[in-house]
DNA sequence: CTGAAAGCGCTAACAC
DNA sequence: GTGTTAGCGCTTTCAG
C-alpha cells in the first residue's frame, strides 16, 4: 500500500501539496496538480482514511441500530439507509439490539470508539439523557425518543383511526384489534387510534383489545383465543402485518373464513402480506422512503446543514387487497 | 474525550504504562495496575479506536457483501454474522451490491481504506483474482468464487436430487423445475440435480425447466406459461422458496389446486414458506449456521488461526409441510 | 503556490 | 517495572 509519502517522493513534491490535490483545497499550480495525479495513478495510491479518521475525528461512517433485522420490517428500511449511506459515501454499520437497551449501549459506545459520525435508531428504551451523553448526532427511527430529537415515523394514530373505519365502512360490527407491546410507542399510537374509534360504540367492550408483541406466533394464539371468546368479532384490525399473517392462519385454523366471516386489515405494507392467501390488506407505511429520509437528516445533522422539519411523519395509505369484506353498511 | 494521556497524568504514570494495563501485556506492578484502573474509572476514558487501527494497521471490522438484504433469505444470514461479530467484538459492515460487480469492487476498496479485516461475499461476480489482489481475507459465502477459496455453502446438487426424488417418491408423475439464473453456481448445481434424477424419464422433454430468476414476479410468470403449455406437470421443484411462492401464486391464478393437482417443492427453507397456505414444504438449508460458520471461518482467517476445513458444504434436509401431496407410487 | 513540522491517540521497541 | 520516544498516514497551520 502506497502511503502520501510515496506520491509525494513520486511527483517530487512534499507531501502536503498531495495532500492539497486530494482534497482540491488551497491553491496548486496546475502542472504540479497533473504531477500529482499522474503520481497518484502510477502508484494505484488509495488514501488511509483511518489516518484521515485520526486527525478529522470523524469516520464517514453511520449506525443502524435496529431490533433484529430477521424481523421483515426492517431489511427494507436497512436498505433504504444503506442506499443513502453509499451514495453520500458513509459506510453502513448494522446492529441487532433485540430491544435490548444493553446492547444498544454497547454499540453506540463501542462504534463511538471509532468516531462513528452518527445513528438512526429503532429503539423503545433510549433515553435522552443516554443520547444526550453519547454526544453524536442521532435520529430516532419508527420509535420516537424524544420530541426535542429529530425522528421520523408515520402517523400511526390517524391510520389506525383510517383502518378501523374502513374496517366499518365495510360492514363489520364487532371490531377487535390485536395490538403490538405498550411499550412500543407506535404500537400505543395504534391501540389508542383503535380505542377513540370503537370506544363508544354500543358493541364495544374491554376484552377486544389483546397484545400480540408485535410477533407471528403470540399474534396468532390471541387470536384464537379472542375468536374463541368473542365468536362474533368480524373484523380485526391488528397492529402490524406480521401479527395479520399470525391472525390470518389462526383464523384458517379455526375453519374462519377470510374475508367472508372475518375481515382483517394490517399495518405496514411488508411484502410478506402480498404472499398470504388471501393477500393481506393493510394500511401501508412508505418505509423505504421512511429510513432514507432518516438517512437524510442524519447526514445533514452531521454534516451542520440545518433541517426545516426535525421531527418528520409520513402519511400511510391504505392497500386494498383481499383480507376485508366489500360492501356497505 | 479523555486520551491516554490524560489517565497518564491521573495515575502519575507514564502512557506506556497506562497502555501496558489496557492491552494486559507486559509487566506492570499491581499497585500501579490499580491507580491506571481507577483513574480510567474516574475519568470515564475510552481507548480510542482509531488510533489503535492506525497503528495497528486492522480495524476489528468485517463486511458482508451481499446482493439485496431485501430478498428474505439474506437477514438471517446476516444476523448470524453480526451475532458472531458482535461476540468477538468486530463491527459488522454491511453492502448490498444489487449482484452488480462495480459495486462490489467499490466496497472493496472503499472499505480496505479503514483497514478493514476481512469480507464474507455472496457474489457470482467476484474473481480469484481480484479477491488476491484486495490482499484481504475473503470468505465465499453461499455462492463459491474458487474452490482454493474459503467458502461455505451447502449440498446444492444433493439437495436438488432428494428434493426431486421426494416428489417422485409421493406419486408425481412429471416434474418440472423453476431454476435460478445460469450464472449462480448454486443455481446451476440445483439444476443439474434436477436434471440428473429426470434426463432419462420417458417423460422428459426439454421445456420442462424454466429460468425464474430466483425473484417471486418472474418465477410466477415464469410456472404460468410452464403450466399452460404442460397442463399435465403435476410436481414442480423450485429453485428457491421466494419463487416457489411466485410458482403457489401461479397455480392459485390458475385455478390448479396445491398439492391435490400439483405439488411443489422449494428450497431454502425462508420462514415465508411457513406463512403462504398451503404452507411450502421446502428442502431446508441451515441458514444461520452457514452464516455463522462463515463468520468464524473469516475470523479465524483474520487471526490467523488454521482452519481445518476451509471449504465447507452443510447438508440439507427436507421440510415436509403442505404442498406436496402425500402418497405412494 | 509550496514545504516543514506539529499533532490526531495509540503501541511497541528500547532504555533504564 | 516503568518511562521515553518514534512512528502509524494524514491534514493543516505557518513560513516563505
Amino acid at each position: 500500500m502506497a502511503t502520501i509519502r510515496d506520491v509525494a517522493k513520486q511527483a517530487g513534491v512534499s507531501v502536503a501539496t498531495v495532500s492539497r490535490v486530494l482534497n482540491s483545497n488551497g491553491y496548486v499550480n496546475e502542472d504540479t496538480r497533473v504531477k500529482v495525479t499522474e503520481a497518484i495513478k502510477e502508484l494505484n495510491y488509495l488514501p488511509n482514511d483511518v489516518a484521515r479518521s485520526l486527525f478529522k475525528r470523524r469516520s464517514k461512517m453511520i449506525g443502524l441500530i435496529l431490533p433484529d433485522i430477521t424481523n421483515p420490517f426492517f431489511p427494507e428500511l436497512a436498505r433504504a439507509v444503506e442506499d443513502v449511506a453509499n451514495e453520500t459515501e458513509y459506510t453502513f454499520v448494522l446492529c441487532n439490539s433485540d430491544n435490548q437497551m444493553e446492547k444498544e449501549q454497547q454499540y453506540l459506545t463501542a462504534l463511538k470508539q471509532k468516531y462513528i459520525d452518527g445513528f438512526i435508531v429503532v429503539s423503545s428504551t433510549l433515553t435522552t439523557e443516554q443520547v444526550h451523553e453519547l454526544n453524536v448526532p442521532v435520529v430516532a427511527l419508527d420509535r420516537i425518543i424524544s420530541p426535542h430529537m429529530p425522528s421520523v415515523s408515520v402517523q400511526n394514530y390517524e391510520g389506525a383511526q383510517e383502518a378501523v373505519q374502513y374496517l366499518m365502512k365495510n360492514g363489520c360490527q364487532k371490531v377487535a384489534h390485536i395490538s403490538g407491546p405498550d411499550y412500543v410507542d407506535n404500537a400505543h399510537a395504534r391501540k389508542q387510534g383503535y380505542l377513540d374509534m370503537v370506544r363508544d360504540k354500543e358493541w364495544y367492550v374491554d376484552g377486544l383489545v389483546v397484545d400480540g408483541k408485535y410477533e407471528l406466533d403470540p399474534a396468532k394464539e390471541a387470536a384464537t383465543q379472542l375468536l374463541e371468546k368473542y365468536p362474533d368479532v368480524d373484523g380485526i384490525f391488528v397492529g402490524n402485518d406480521l401479527m395479520a399473517v399470525g391472525v390470518l392462519k389462526a383464523a384458517e385454523a379455526l375453519g374462519i373464513k377470510v374475508p367472508e366471516n372475518l375481515s382483517i386489515i394490517g399495518f405496514d405494507g411488508i411484502a410478506l402480506g402480498e404472499t398470504t392467501t388471501p393477500a393481506l390488506t393493510t394500511m401501508a407505511q412508505p418505509i423505504y422512503d421512511v429510513g432514507s429520509k432518516a438517512a437524510e437528516l442524519l447526514i445533514n445533522y452531521i454534516e451542520g446543514i440545518p433541517s426545516v422539519h426535525s421531527n418528520h411523519s409520513f402519511g400511510v395509505q391504505i392497500i386494498e387487497r383481499e383480507t376485508v369484506k366489500k360492501g356497505g353498511v
